[in-house]
Formats: C-alpha cells, sequence, structure tokens
DNA sequence: ATATATATTGACGTTAACGTAAGGATATAG
DNA sequence: CTATATCCTTACGTTAACGTCAATATATAT
C-alpha cells in the first residue's frame, strides 16, 4: 500500500541491500528518512526514492551521479536560471543514457552470435 | 589503418584514457602488448580489445566482469564442458544487459518528461 | 657526446562504496 | 522487571580503479 511503513532492516530485505546501505545513503544525503526517537522509519516516499538510487546503480552511475539525477525530479523550477540549468542536466544524462544504449545494443548483438556458434557447436558434440 | 601501431600514450591519447590506465589493465592481465626492448608496442588488435573494455566500462561492469566477458570471446571452444560453461556465461550477461535496457528505457522517459516540463515552464518565463 | 624529453617500474596515495566490529540505547518477550 | 534481541552511532577496515611521484632506463635533438 501507498501507507507501508518500514524500519531499516525490513527496506533493506525488500530492497536486497543491507541496513548498512541505507545508512550510507543517508550520509550521502540520498534520502533522509523519518525518525521515531533514533529509529528510522522509511514510507513509501523512502522506498520510491530508493528504487530510483538502484536503477541508477544498475545503469552504472556513482553515487554522486545518481544525486544530481534525483535532483533534477527534485528541482523546484521556479527561476528561470535554474530552469536553464535543469535542462542542461537532463540533457547530458540524456545523450549519457542513449550512448549506453548504443553500447548495450551492440554487446547483445555480439553475444548473441557466441550463443548461437555455442549451440550449433554443442549440437556436432552432443547429437542427442 | 589495419596494421597501425601505438605507444603507450599515443594509444592512450586515442582512447581518451591514461598510460596509467593501460600499464594497470596490463597487470590485470585485460591486455597484453608487445615489447620492444621493454617499451609497449600496442597493435590493431590491442586497440579493439581496449575498446571493447572501454564500452564494457560505460556499460557499468567492473574490470574483473570485463575479463570474464573478454574469455567469452576468446574462449577455445573444443570441449563440450568449455561450450557449457561459456554458454552460462553469455546468457547471464545477456540477460543483465536487457535488464539494464528496460532501466535505461524508463530513466529516459522519465527525463524526456521533465525535458518537456522544463521547456514549456521557460516559453511561460521568457515569452521570446 | 651531452642535454632534454619520454617511457618504465615500483611504491605509496586516493576516492568510492560499502563491510565489520565495538559499545551504548531501546524495544520486546517472558 | 530483567534478559535478549534489535537498532543506533562511531570508527576503523577493505576493494576497485586508478593518480602521483621517485628513481632508472632509453630515445631524440643538437
Amino acid at each position: 500500500m501507498k501507507d507501508t511503513l518500514y524500519t531499516a532492516t525490513e527496506l533493506a530485505d525488500v530492497l536486497g541491500v543491507s541496513a548498512r546501505t541505507l545508512r550510507f545513503y543517508e550520509t550521502k544525503k540520498l534520502i533522509d528518512p523519518r525518525r521515531v526517537g533514533n529509529r528510522r522509519i522509511y514510507n513509501y516516499k523512502d522506498s520510491a526514492r530508493m528504487k530510483l538510487i538502484l536503477r541508477g546503480k544498475r545503469i552504472g552511475f556513482s553515487l554522486d551521479e545518481i544525486k544530481q539525477f534525483l535532483d533534477l525530479y527534485d528541482a523546484d523550477p521556479t527561476q528561470v536560471e535554474q530552469l536553464k540549468l535543469l535542462q542542461d542536466g537532463v540533457n547530458q544524462r540524456i545523450s549519457q543514457l542513449n550512448q549506453q544504449k548504443k553500447d548495450i545494443s551492440q554487446t547483445l548483438s555480439e553475444l548473441k552470435a557466441i550463443q548461437l556458434a555455442t549451440s550449433e557447436a554443442l549440437k556436432q558434440k552432443t547429437p542427442n
């Protein structure tokens, strides 16, 4: 549900990371959960933000880059200057990601060629 | 040309990395250039291999992963066991890359939404 | 042949992204 | 209420991927 709350270890388990990782990201200002006493409580928004972070990592971004990235989402676009900076950031990310898409496609086609070759070779070897 | 030779710094410049990086990759057994005396000489094949490595990095792989990756290309598939291992490696990489493609597509569409929003906002602000 | 530039080999330094262990604070079970 | 489990903070450890520097060795220019 939208109103589920998690403790640190609960959210960590759900996301497949360690609680240490959550705390580390907090020191890096990537997330900022509520506190009840000194215990951390993560809400739906925190969880969604974490998923964005992890997606960024899978794409190969550093935590610093991911922070800039999140700032793109969070930016309060009230001033023209800020808006232009935001646009620049977005455009940079977009061209970077397009490059990565190319890299991945190329690598994928090469791997599929190997895949085909190996399955052919196996047919020869084990004429099952 | 196919028969161009490079010194370390030349190839480094062409590839946009440092000579230190080339030496580092050599200690990691990712490349193995010829020597003339003790000077390194890189040929076309070395250069192509380096480009594969850098593509791997852009995709977000670690050097260790890239090494496994290169071994997939280099593998001499003479034994059935080796072939099966090769297939497993290739299949893992493929699913990993497909996941990354999804991540990138999703991120791209989100960024394009921001892009649209900012350009709209700018139109309002600067009704040029 | 000598001076200057360039390449090589250690070796130590650095940054990112956590892991791990120690010592308290605080829930929670019985 | 006490014992045990859970969470907190602090701090030091670790690995990857190089950067940087010092001491040599080797080219290259003059």
